[in-house]
RNA sequence: GCGGGUGUAGCUCAGUUGGUUAGAGCGCCAGAUUGUGAUUCUGGAUGUCGUCGGUUCGAAUCCGAUCACUCGCCCCA
């Protein structure tokens, strides 16, 4: 309503948070390339059972939170809140499950109708892995590598922990959940009224529930361990060892769920305790029921998303850009002449900034302003001779070149 | 969706128990320097005191609502 500021929980996002944002997308695109990840992109938007199917209409993602409205074509459309589903629907529209595995990076914003908070927005931003049609617990240990990898790159994996647990296959999970619902049943005077909800769409969430009355009660509550499937414990042995041999530290946390109901075996996730609240930085897990259940062939997948803002608030400032050259015109035909140097100068790669308005002074106040490496100034006199004055602005020294000399003069500012 | 805190210039903030022309620093603009930036000096501009309503002779100050931000809950990257 009121109008000249952004909707609630989105943000503009101005050139230094750009560049922060910037570096995390471009470290992570680099890291998971080496791993063999290819860049794709799925659409912003999607028919609305694309999503509300597989991450669960019980979800709290689902019920309250998706952008959901009808199209001019009366199409039920919604804006994606998390990337998996898009992109396993790619997978499936574009037929690309003849040549497993396949392996894909991506990035872009998502949207959730949540409450704003430091470090969670209604808009935000996601790095996104996916490597679908790998089954065996290798898969799982490169998937969490590559996390480990991309925070590493960053800078931040000091600051964070890796919390490992596994979540079963489907009959371990069955019998587990039904283990639950009888203890938190039994048990239901102690629970909080969140809890008590929980109770009926994913009891499994009330093991990591923070109210201390939910903490009393998961103390005695069953552990997974012994509901696990021989199978499912042999696949989550592998992983650890495989992440002990890669040398990534970890902590397993039997409470650490999935909020999204495809999840099943190995679920992780790096936190901090810098952000506050949001403390998780990167999370994924396995997701092998999940292509099936959109609709195509049975075929595994595993993957992780980060957020961006989240990971642009730990990082240390970004390299700074590239220094420009700012291009200095006095009068009518300098102003002619600067044009078509500038022109020249960038054509030769130089990053060259013009101000266009402005006497002298006013225009080498704002190459100072803007960082300019060196000054190239074309007046009269200089127009005269067939030459221009370049001053390095960092030493103040002022020199007089041809212009045909011009690009190998400036070479040492580039 | 629920609870706590905050909301004064572009930014960071001050504003005494309600008292009439609302302040500082930084930034911005201009001049000293009519063809030379960072320092310095001088001068200048800028506010619907978040919004709406109420109490009062009088409200930035008190009350209510609302919006936004923020910290938790919830949810999750």
């Amino acid at each position: 309503m009121p109008a000249l500021q952004p909707a609630r929980g989105t943000q503009d996002i101005l050139p230094e948070a750009m560049r922060r944002h910037r570096a995390v997308i471009d470290t992570a695109r680099i890291v998971a390339a080496r791993y063999g990840y290819e860049e794709m992109a799925t659409p912003i938007f999607e028919f609305t059972e694309v999503f509300a199917r597989p991450i669960g209409e019980a979800t709290d993602i689902v019920a309250k939170e998706m952008y959901t409205f009808a199209d001019r074509g009366g199409e039920e459309i919604t804006l994606r809140p998390e990337y998996t589903a898009g992109i396993v629907r790619a997978v499936i529209s574009n037929g690309l499950t003849q040549n497993l595995p396949i392996k894909f990076f991506a990035c872009g914003p998502m949207f959730r109708y949540e409450r704003p908070q430091k470090g969670r927005f209604r808009q935000f931003h996601q790095i996104d892995v996916e490597l679908i049609g790998a089954g065996t617990p290798e898969a799982d240990v490169e998937m969490i590598a590559l996390g480990a990898d991309t925070l590493a790159e960053l800078g931040v994996l000091g600051h964070c922990e890796l919390q490992l647990n596994t979540l079963g296959d489907a009959d371990s999970r069955q019998a587990y959940r039904a283990a639950l619902v009888d203890y938190f049943s039994a048990h239901r005077h102690g629970l909080s009224e969140d809890s008590l909800r929980r109770l009926e769409r994913n009891p499994l969430r009330i093991l990591d529930s923070k109210d201390a009355g939910d903490v009393a009660v998961n103390a005695a509550a069953p552990s997974f361990d012994s509901y696990l499937t021989e199978a499912a414990r042999d696949f989550f042995a592998t992983v650890c060892r495989g992440l002990t041999a890669l040398g990534v530290t970890y902590r397993l946390n039997p409470r650490l769920v999935r909020g999204l109901d495809y999840y099943c075996h190995t679920a992780f996730e790096f936190v901090t305790e810098q952000l506050g609240a949001q403390g998780t930085v990167l999370g994924g897990g396995r997701y092998d029921g999940l292509m099936k259940l959109m609709g195509g062939p049975d075929v595994p997948g595993i993957g992780w998303a980060a957020g961006v803002e989240r990971l642009a608030l730990l990082i240390a400032a970004p390299p700074v850009p590239p220094r420009p050259i700012a291009m200095i015109a006095l009068g009518d035909a300098g102003e002619g002449k600067a044009m078509t140097v500038a022109h020249e100068l960038r054509r030769a790669g130089f990053t060259v900034d013009q101000a266009y308005s402005g006497n002298l002074s006013r225009r080498m106040k704002r190459a100072n302003k803007i960082a300019a490496r060196a000054a190239v100034i074309l007046g009269d006199d200089e127009l005269a001779r067939g030459s221009a004055a370049v001053r390095d602005l960092d030493t103040g020294e002022q020199i007089e070149v041809p212009l045909a000399q011009l690009k190998d003069r400036l070479a040492p500012f580039r």
